[in-house]
DNA sequence: TTTAATATTAAGTTTTTGTTAACTCAATAT
DNA sequence: ATATTGAGTTAACAAAAACTTAATATTAAA
């Protein structure tokens, strides 16, 4: 399950800008394309379903705004984020813009720092776009993700990051057995690489605190918890 | 709890135009004042307290801008949107409109739909403002938004405004854990970048305001406020 | 019994946060 | 015009906690 990059696409009528915003989020790593008005925006959209769109407001043939409804409309674009960009930064503009749908403001000019830290917080948001439950309740133990507390008797334990996530992520599925490459994917995420050993390392850590009773070792095969 | 009706008050030498108005926000029940100049209007205002003006930019007496920049300085009125109306679309007098503190701007010939939907769009970010507490009890710490003060066991402390905003959002969910995404952008906003250090600075000059244990690090996740 | 897999421990390493002082920028005072 | 003050930001370095690894011991499945 290796993650594709973000698709971009760019839609401004002015080349420079489109380069320069080319230009800096090729160099993030996202892949590009862009259109120069509204038109050309929806039909290029349609065959390269982008994640993002960053897009003037103001352009020739088509603003922004009409092309940002009517993409909204597109089912298969409907969850695709749409930035707008503007000379302005006034409400008038931004609260038509949002009327049409868009997700979010950026005016002109562009600082850079500022585009790709949107850009890398809606990554974030599709990346982590995963449901999960704000607390787990096992009986003796609860997990509270929104606090990062786990309770057990009464008892607050504290759990550094990933000790949190690994016992979250058993305590998901209790009794259900999670094989090392789950526990790699889920906690550590698949961009990174960490040696077998360290699961290990984090599972004791976790036994230390919680009670070794909690989680069973499956040999070859994986780690279960039990509540 | 039902909330009291928004209020807004016209302003246009127009009285056909004042009638318009008031017949289409009156069915949308709004309740509506209305003048028929910039200085009437600002008499008004003051005693009417509106949460909305609609204002003429060309009028006799006072053009709208000019009034507009009045009630920006009247200290109870500062919070009230002012949305400019137009026959003209050009842009040196939007312009000139934002620099006087408008917060929108409806060319004229004014469609109802339009209109309705802005001043509908404005009555829910009036209303999310109203929601947001005026007062947190933390037992031991009390905030006070209004006054923009903290008090700790009688004893006042004045927060610049930074630090305020920072201590207010944690302390509306006590316990939850803030990481820095939803730091930087519920105090900073989303179209400023600051380094990460900014936070802990100003976590920094918290502690040493409220105290230690207030304010728990849990690294690599974010920050929390104990009461 | 053999052996691969896991447990344990104590180092290392890296990442993240804390701290301080300097700097910018406005607002206000001199 | 110049000085002063305070908020806000940043950079550089220190400190702490989190995380990883390596080495060795133990365990349980074949």
């Amino acid at each position: 399950m290796k993650s594709s990059p973000l698709k971009i696409l760019v839609v401004d009528d002015d080349l420079d800008i489109i380069e320069i915003l080319k230009y800096n989020l090729n160099k993030s790593g996202y892949l590009v394309k862009s259109a120069k008005n509204g038109i050309e925006a929806i039909k290029k959209a349609k065959k390269f379903m982008p994640n993002i769109i960053l897009m003037d407001v103001m352009m020739p043939e088509m603003s922004g705004i009409e092309a940002c409804s009517e993409i909204k409309q597109i089912d298969e674009l409907s969850e695709t984020m749409i930035i707008f960009l503007s000379a302005r930064s006034e409400d008038y503009t931004q609260i038509s813009a949002y009327d049409a749908g868009a997700d979010d403001y950026i005016s002109k000019p562009i600082k850079p720092k500022i585009l790709l830290k949107k850009i890398s917080n809606i990554a974030k948001k599709i990346k982590s776009n995963k449901n999960m439950p704000i607390v787990l309740d096992l009986g003796s133990i609860k997990i509270n993700r929104e606090q990062y507390l786990v309770t057990q008797n009464k008892n607050e334990i504290m759990l550094p990051r990933k000790e949190f996530e690994l016992l979250f992520l058993l305590a998901t599925k209790p009794e259900k057995v999670f094989n090392r490459d789950e526990i790699m994917n889920k906690v550590w995420g698949t961009q990174v690489v960490v040696g077998d050993r360290t699961i290990d390392v984090h599972i004791r850590k976790l036994r230390e605190k919680i009670g070794d009773k909690h989680i069973k070792t499956l040999k070859g095969i994986g780690y279960k918890f039990k509540p």
